[in-house]
DNA sequence: CTGAAAGCGCTTACAG
DNA sequence: CTGAAAGCGCTTACAG
């Protein structure tokens, strides 16, 4: 059906192997056969057979990715890895957490079956991915974490995403600059997510200052949207928090809800960050402030990261580099949903 | 490294062509040593390398997905696709419009020379897939379109989304029967798109009830959100609309919003309708009537109708089945944001 | 019922 | 500089 090497050398009267070195790189052949060998195989519309490809040459120009979609955030992750990826000639396969088929290690094991140059994985919920993981790096396939980084920092993976501490901390100082002084924090389930890293962080950085009180509240995921209940808790105190950080837009927002739900004003009442500047949020009413995150640019550095890692280990040429972890720097946004303090 | 069947066959004192004939279905080596072989084979931690299977036996067990990612609804069209997917051991190669790199014939040859077993298509945006097309159906590849149905409707491929006209009609029957009579439909630009059919269909059911009116805008897509620009430009009619139907929860919450610039009420002095019921919206303010659909549901019945077509074409039992185009029924949920017309 | 051989479409040593 | 051969790891006719 396709057209093959062998009919292009065929009509060139040459070899296969002639054919299969004129089309490669290594200008072994001399111009002028290569050169009609060339018309040839455009004539024909020949297109190599990759998956013959990567079984001759141990590269399928294939990564595994291990992510969920939910939000915008996700979306635009995708964006960046797919940029990166692209510029190279690589495609990746998208496995996702499914409810019903869970299982962690099939996946991973689907994807080593297809021989994939690397993986790329956001290891969000609760898996134990450093046992997961052990069959990838047995085969030698890189490993780049994206987004979240794995709590056991193994030495094989690195790691690309937001430097989520300094970002809370700056949250935090613009709280405190506003005069704030009484605080609530809006965080997530598992303690390996960066929301939870910032609620921590964000903590730390108010009870650096005297006079200050902060209380934790979690927001229950229902696995579509968050739930008010940890908003509501947290208005409900007694004296109520002037200012709430919400780890991600999207608690934040629950947050501005609740708030709405009781009659209480933003910012007047009630001062609300969030983190990440979801584009779907920036009509919030109030506009929300936030920690700008670049998720375009974390995917497509993680992404190269992963493909460098790979050309790393083709081109055996020296010892591999150390691990390496990056953290993009957040941008405070300042919008309409923080204001000094009522009565200050 | 890797274990192949030939480490096998040495192990158990066959031939490598009885361990393959033994590992899979066709019953052909006696109980006995077939058990023996099978277990050496987990023993030793086999897994088929699934490139050389793919190129003997024709199926990679892998397919092409060429789909954009930026909403909730994309989350779940995607989630849908992997669930029927991974029932049966297949996985995506996923590759998304890139503005730098738009070349969708380059996307759909990546997908060929990696000999994906079918195509699961999302038509957005301004191509002419009908062209591109003609490749992947040359090779005699199933290609399903999900979502958004090419204009040509072409014989050999299948589709399935939303009855976005059922949808319309239904939504206009409500505002109909609250008493409205002015309406606004605020639409996208792209003709072939989901948006417009419904804005069309809408604009067709109340223009069949006397004394009415409707003006259709368009809102402008920047990539990333919706301006406000197009609700404005309803809300600014004199006499202004009473009702609004958005083809799309995201322009519903223009309308929304741009209403609550300009001091006006929803539902009192405005109704407003979206469609899609994507779950980011369900906790605006008021909550939005909308359209549900089911992206989840379309997502899956897509990818299990490609699979169904790959399997038809390697039994070449009967004749292929005729062109199939399933459009799911949309249900109408009642929220905050529609009441009867003031005055009325 | 089982083994030896051919073949899938390439690349890469190895001879001339 | 070029051709013929071997090999990647499987499956599937084809002989015994």
């Amino acid at each position: 059906m396709a057209v093959t090497l062998k009919d292009i050398a065929e009509q060139a009267g040459v070899s296969q192997a002639a054919v299969s070195i004129a089309l490669g790189s290594s200008g072994r052949i001399s111009g002028t056969t290569r050169d009609r060998i060339l018309k040839i195989a455009t004539d024909l519309g020949y297109r190599p057979n990759l998956l013959v490809q990567g079984i001759q040459t141990g590269r399928t120009q294939t990564i595994g990715l291990l992510m969920n979609f939910a939000s915008a955030f996700d979306a635009h992750l995708f964006d960046g890895i797919h940029n990166a990826l692209s510029d190279q000639q690589y495609v990746p396969i998208v496995l996702c957490r499914d409810d019903d088929h869970g299982n962690v290690l099939e996946q991973i094991h689907s994807l080593l079956d297809r021989r994939v140059d690397g993986v790329l994985i956001r290891p969000t919920d609760g898996t134990v991915w450093e046992d997961h993981l052990e069959a990838i790096l047995q085969r030698g396939v890189p490993v780049v974490a994206l987004d979240v980084e794995i709590q056991a920092k193994m030495p094989q993976i690195d790691f690309c995403g937001t430097d989520d501490i300094h970002g809370a901390h700056t949250a935090a100082k613009h709280l405190l600059d506003l005069g704030h002084r009484r605080f609530g924090v809006l965080n997530s389930g598992d303690p390996r997510t960066p929301m939870s890293i910032r609620g921590q962080a964000f903590a730390e950085a108010v009870n650096a200052t005297k006079g200050t009180t902060c209380v934790t509240q979690l927001s229950a995921w229902n696995g579509r949207t968050y739930e008010n209940d940890g908003a509501r808790a947290l208005l409900d105190l007694t004296p109520r928090p002037t200012a709430i950080f919400g780890t991600s837009d999207n608690v934040a927002a629950t947050v501005v809800h609740a708030a709405d739900d009781r009659g209480l004003s933003v910012p007047d009442d009630l001062s609300v960050v969030g983190f990440s500047d979801t584009e779907i949020l920036r009509s919030s009413r109030p506009t929300l402030t936030t920690m700008r995150q670049d998720p375009f640019e974390i995917g497509r550095r993680a992404a190269k990261m992963l493909l460098d890692r790979i050309d790393e280990k083709h081109n055996r040429t020296a010892s591999p580099a150390p691990r390496q972890a990056v953290r993009q720097k957040t941008e405070l946004v300042v919008r309409k949903s923080t204001a000094p303090p009522a009565g200050s």
